[in-house]
This record gives C-alpha cells, sequence and structure tokens, in this order.
DNA sequence: ACATAGACCTGTTGGC
DNA sequence: TGCCAACAGGTCTATG
C-alpha cells in the first residue's frame, strides 16, 4: 500500500519511540509473513539496543547494535501501531483507517521497548515483509540488492533520466514503477507525476531520451521531487497532529489530482476533459487523455504542444 | 532484454 | 439486507 512517502512518515513515527531504545521482547505470532521469518528472527533482537532508524525506498530498516538491521515492509496493507507506557490508546502508522481496539487478529509482531511502549505490526494480507541481517550483507540482500535510486536524494537528474530511458521501449508507467530504476514511486504518485508533467502514461520511456526532451525531463524531475515532497510534508502534519483520540497515518487525507478520479472533470482549468481510468500492466491508471499527451498521444489529440516535441521525425 | 499474466491473501466497496 | 464480483497502495516468478 504504502509508497515512499507513507513509508517515510511511518519510520519518522516510529523512530522517536524505538531509537536509541532496547527490544525488551519481541512477539513473533506467525512463521510468516511474504516469506518466512528467519529461523532466529527473535533471538537476533531481544536485548539488543536499536541504534535508529532508516528508510531505503520503501522498506523501513533499524539499525540493531551488534551489526545486525531488522528490515521491515508494509506491502499493500501493513501498518503499526504505537501504545504508548502510560496505555493511552493507539497511534496507528501505515493505513488510513483506525479503530480502537480494532482487529486484533491480523497483529503478527509485537516489539516491547525499553520503558513501556509497545509497537505492533499488523497487516491483514501479509504482503509485507520481515527480516535481520547482518549490515555489512546489507548490499547483497535480495531485496535491497538491486533497488535503484532514491528519487529524493541527489542521483534523481535529468541526465540520469537521459541514460535511462534512452532505449527503453516500456511505457512511461512501467518506467517510472520499475523500482531498479527509481526506487519508491508506486502506483498512485506515478499517476500524480505524468498528470502534473503532462505526459502520458503510455508513451515509450525512450522517448524521453535526446537533447530536445531536456525540458521534460527537467520537469519530470521537479514534479517527483513535489509530489513525493508534498505527500511527506501531508504526512508529518498529521505525526505532530496526532494527539487527538487517533491519528491515523497513510494516503488519507491526502487529495490526489488524478488518482481515484475516474468521471470527474479534469483539474486544470479550462480542460473540460473528464478522467479515466485504464488499465495498464494489470493496475489502474487514471490520466487526462487531453492534457497528457506529452511525447505521443494517448487516445485524443487535437493539437502538438511543447511536451509532446519530439526529436526524432517517426511518430509512427 | 522485455512485456504480460498470475500468484501471494484478506478486506472493502459497489452493483444488482 | 444479502451476495458476489471487482478492486486495492507491492513485489516476485513464470511464461511468452
Amino acid at each position: 500500500m504504502p509508497e515512499l512517502p507513507e513509508v517515510e512518515t511511518v519510520m519518522r513515527g516510529l523512530a522517536p519511540v524505538m531509537a536509541g531504545r532496547r527490544l525488551m521482547r519481541v512477539e513473533q505470532r506467525r512463521a510468516d509473513l511474504r516469506f518466512p521469518f528467519p529461523a532466529d528472527f527473535v533471538q537476533r533482537l531481544e536485548g539488543r539496543r536499536v541504534e535508529g532508524l532508516r528508510r531505503r525506498a520503501k522498506y523501513i530498516l533499524a539499525d540493531i547494535e551488534g551489526g545486525a538491521v531488522l528490515l521491515m515492509h508494509l506491502g499493500m496493507s501493513g501498518r503499526f501501531t504505537i501504545s504508548a507506557p502510560g496505555g493511552a490508546g493507539g497511534r496507528q502508522l501505515g493505513e488510513f483507517t483506525y479503530e480502537v481496539g480494532g482487529d486484533e487478529s491480523h497483529d503478527h509482531v509485537v516489539f516491547h521497548i525499553e520503558g513501556g511502549a509497545t509497537v505492533t505490526y499488523n497487516d491483514a494480507r501479509r504482503f509485507g515483509a520481515m527480516d535481520v541481517f547482518p549490515a555489512a550483507d546489507a548490499d547483497e540482500h535480495p531485496l535491497l540488492g538491486g533497488l535503484g535510486i532514491e528519487p529524493l536524494g541527489p542521483d534523481l537528474t535529468s541526465a540520469f533520466i537521459e541514460r535511462e530511458a534512452r532505449g527503453r521501449r516500456s511505457d512511461l508507467k512501467a518506467f517510472l514503477l520499475d523500482q531498479r530504476i527509481i526506487a519508491g514511486l508506486g502506483n498512485i504518485y506515478v499517476c500524480e507525476v505524468l498528470y502534473r508533467t503532462e505526459l502520458s502514461p503510455f508513451a515509450s520511456a525512450g522517448r524521453l531520451a535526446g537533447r530536445a526532451m531536456a525540458p521534460v525531463r527537467e520537469k519530470l524531475v521537479a514534479e517527483i521531487r513535489a509530489v513525493l515532497g508534498e505527500a511527506i510534508e501531508a504526512g508529518g502534519s498529521t505525526l505532530r497532529d496526532y494527539k487527538q483520540a487517533d491519528g491515523a497515518l497513510g494516503y488519507f487525507q491526502h487529495s490526489f489530482r488524478i488518482y481515484g478520479r475516474e468521471g470527474d472533470p479534469c483539474a486544470t482549468p479550462g480542460c473540460g476533459s473528464s478522467v479515466r481510468r485504464k488499465v495498464q500492466g494489470g493496475r489502474s491508471t487514471f490520466y487526462c487523455p487531453t492534457c497528457q499527451r506529452g511525447t505521443r498521444p494517448t487516445p485524443r489529440a487535437v493539437s502538438g504542444e511543447a511536451a509532446s516535441v519530439t526529436p526524432a521525425a517517426g511518430r509512427r
């Protein structure tokens, strides 16, 4: 479920509770999530101090004293609930609904933290995952080794897009979703980014290459950063606000311009088209057929525009 | 090399 | 109200 901004928000929510403290007890309530827990999962964590939390792509990584790393992935439905020592309700991180005293049957892991707090991992669909491995093995870890660049780091540049896009025949949607290229974008934010960049999800990625497309690549880079940055900010504000009763974190209160808006009028002033949904690569793509013609027309084109300029003549 | 489909597993939603 | 089909934020594998 969660894409990079949600994972970042969850990590930031967990950090103050876990960082610097010992895991006094770890309850592992089943043998597997998406794949089996390592055999000695509990033993490698119990009694050890969490030195800090980090995020890599959509993974939350906890550095454990003694040189181990605890990896946590939320899959589609994973969430964390924090219970303070005082027993003051729970703060839930990772999904968008919150029910006090809700479904405990999917509580798979409970971390009992030094000082009395409790961090519970709940995941109905069990697409999430946890693992513990030596820090030295991180680069070869099957889940981490092949990951692409961090979209919010310094590596995401027009030149990077140029290199990666050149010669690719996959469509733009698949290109941006590919975790081996850029790690962290998921279905929702890819839709948002393409809409804001006025690029067609169905265009070939290779069309982003070439000198003439430099401005489009710049715009793409800027929108990726903006979309993710805004979502992280929204997540952060809910982290700060919680207090009241329950802070639900996730995509909630975040409003999307295109995702999930099939049939609604396009948000671009004067556009007048309505948002369409198409299944692409097995998942829903939401797009505006009028605004998103960059690099090749989607269904209906009317006239050219800056974003649709392509260097090569072949328009098929 | 790459594109697509299916699998994983459960919960929620919308239509009849 | 009840039932069923479609659908859901993510990966991974197998198949063309």
